[in-house]
DNA sequence: TAGTTTCATAACCTACTGGTTTTATACCGC
DNA sequence: GCGGTATAAAACCAGTAGGTTATGAAACTA
């Protein structure tokens, strides 16, 4: 999978929020109007927005139409192409720290224990 | 793994730029002092060692001593860190793009191949 | 001792981020 | 059409990010 560098940038920048990483984990689990994103947030709700649309901008939500509601889906695209790109420092890792083959099979194993 | 918010903070926003991917992607390769990372770049030193604090601060490198040189290691713990977060939507992206274990096991033929 | 190399720090500038409040837009139900 | 609901957009503000130049400090070299 080849990324350019721009995309990368927005993927990363718009996960380095840790509102942002809440939103994405409440997508995780389905689709979610604005309101519902907003709500376990202290935050106004034009900051939501500007959240929103900051991830919108980065290909990692997109947004329906449902009457006056703009429901948002998360989009896998951007994440796995940031797992690429982390992948690719495997090498160095393994040097370094230890196998991420360990990590994965440990994933997997959770995944099918 | 359990990594703090703030961590995946600081990791994110580090890998956000392209010059500090570019530096971490010279330092897979193995040690290097900051003139030699500055090298490639337009960029004046002060840039460079501004960004090298950034890659500290987030623990992705770490910096020893020679004379002056301050050579830089890269320090695999926040991205595997970071992948373990971005793993941890895998089920999510099967659902809207395709299985994790394909790539996965594509990297590891790969690996072996 | 003096000069050179390596790197960091300081001061500065511009642009962007992340929040706010206020206002506008679009759609629904009555 | 009118009031309520859902969301976006505008204007504003403080703080931070990423660059610059100029300067300083530490350690080698002659």
């Amino acid at each position: 999978m080849v990324v350019r560098a721009e995309a990368l940038d927005a993927t990363f920048a718009a996960l380095a929020d840790p509102t942002r990483r809440a939103i994405l984990a409440r997508l995780a689990q389905g689709e979610a109007t604005v309101t519902e994103l907003a709500s376990p947030f202290q935050m106004s709700q034009p900051a939501i927005s500007k959240h929103l649309k900051v991830l919108e901008r980065a290909g990692l939500i997109s947004r329906g139409r449902d009457a006056q509601r703009r429901p948002c889906r998360l989009e896998a695209r951007p994440l796995k192409a940031a797992t690429t790109w982390l992948a690719s420092y495997r090498d160095a890792w393994e040097e370094s720290f230890q196998r991420l083959d360990d990590l994965l099979d440990e994933l997997k194993r959770e995944e099918e224990g």
